[in-house]
DNA sequence: TTGCGAACCGACCGGTCGGTCAGTATTATG
DNA sequence: CATAATACTGACCGACCGGTCGGTTCGCAA
């Protein structure tokens, strides 16, 4: 059942696998069809049905693919030196860095959050997000342990908080160039800055002293 | 040209164009056929043609609808008293809500904004957000003239900040439900709260003095 | 050499889609 | 009433979709 030679047999796979892929995270996936990736792999489309059983499979397949690749990607992230501060002001860098240099992956599991199919929203938070998402929390736990973020703040909340900006930003590129005044639409890192810069601020010191409300 | 009865003529057209609304909001643009929108709006297939003269036509002025609804929806919003500080308060948690409550024209316009489709970007920008984002902007700098807020903080990044964490809540709130810890996913008061304490927080106060980088 | 399964293909199928058309009902106006 | 414009319909079209089928080629093992 498994392919005996890797490349002739695999290639074809991996062709469409990757076409799919690219044709998913750009056109979304009913504005592609099976045709259209046969064509892509330099394939017929017949085979492209001998090893993928359906155009669900090869859907799934290719998400289950830029998942992984996404979250082995991010998973050397914030393992560096430096107290827990610095370490969560790189991780945020390094994971809008991430989605803005892998828009293809990115894109494809942005939609699939937009989409809102049932059942995909657990799957996603579970295989894609969960691991980078509990390592901000730990991280940001850290912080909070080292007297550097006040204690009374909801370590969950934070992080998605701060995972949250990333991933407005990078959806919304294309709007906010349209707004006025937004000149740091194409500079996702000042952007970061100024918006670590913010939140940090926001999480640090002492308990809240803030009038009204 | 124009209908010249509003109540037979102008009720089919209507009762299309809510259909329209409503499915293309829940399924979107690809998964709703005009046969559906059609029988959802009890007319025949050729009358929706009649009337619209193509599905993008119909999608577009779905789309129009969907935005007007929205803007002047928020248009009333945030003009009550009190100091900018706690109208911008208001302000964010009228929108919060508000998208909540329409998560139909909501999850319309976000499917434009993640669909990326070239020149959507712009349209969206200019006839649904400008207006808003502009009287937040204006309201983030009484805020500053005021003092309430650190002056070399850009009014339009942070009014961006604040827009986008309500975005990224309301679209996200499948996947959030099914992270470890998210305690507030399904209470969009306690997150509203919190991120605008963290937000505000991070805006007030003096010049930056936080350490490294 | 033969046999066999996997890789591969062109042709095809049922079904759905957006859109059209010829014709009928309805309504306002002269 | 006649007439003209509009509202509306069922039947239909060509294009394309996901998926299947019969058959051919290829590579390896007996």
């Amino acid at each position: 059942m498994s392919p005996r030679n890797e490349e002739s047999s695999g290639d074809a796979v991996n062709r469409i696998l990757e076409a799919a892929t690219e044709l998913f995270a750009q056109h979304g996936f009913d504005h592609v069809s099976m045709n259209t990736v046969a064509e892509a792999a330099r394939v017929s489309k017949a085979n492209v049905f001998h090893h993928f059983k359906s155009k669900d499979e090869l859907y799934v397949r290719a998400m289950r693919q830029a998942c992984e690749a996404s979250r082995s990607s991010l998973e050397v992230m914030a393992n560096g030196e430096g107290d827990a501060w610095q370490r969560i002001r790189l991780f945020i860098d390094e994971h809008l860095a991430h989605m803005l240099d892998n828009t293809r992956d990115s894109r494809l599991i942005l939609r699939e959050v937009v989409e809102n199919r049932p059942g995909a929203g657990q799957r996603l938070a579970q295989e894609v997000f969960r691991d980078n998402f509990n390592r901000l929390v730990e991280l940001i736990g850290q912080c909070q342990r080292e007297g550097a973020l006040r204690a009374d703040l909801d370590p969950v909340f934070f992080s998605t908080l701060l995972l949250g900006a990333n991933v407005f930003f990078f959806q919304s590129q294309e709007v906010l160039r349209h707004l006025d005044g937004v000149e740091f639409a194409d500079e996702p890192g000042r952007y970061g800055a100024m918006f670590v810069d913010v939140l940090m601020r926001g999480a640090m010191g002492g308990p809240a002293d803030n009038e009204g409300m």
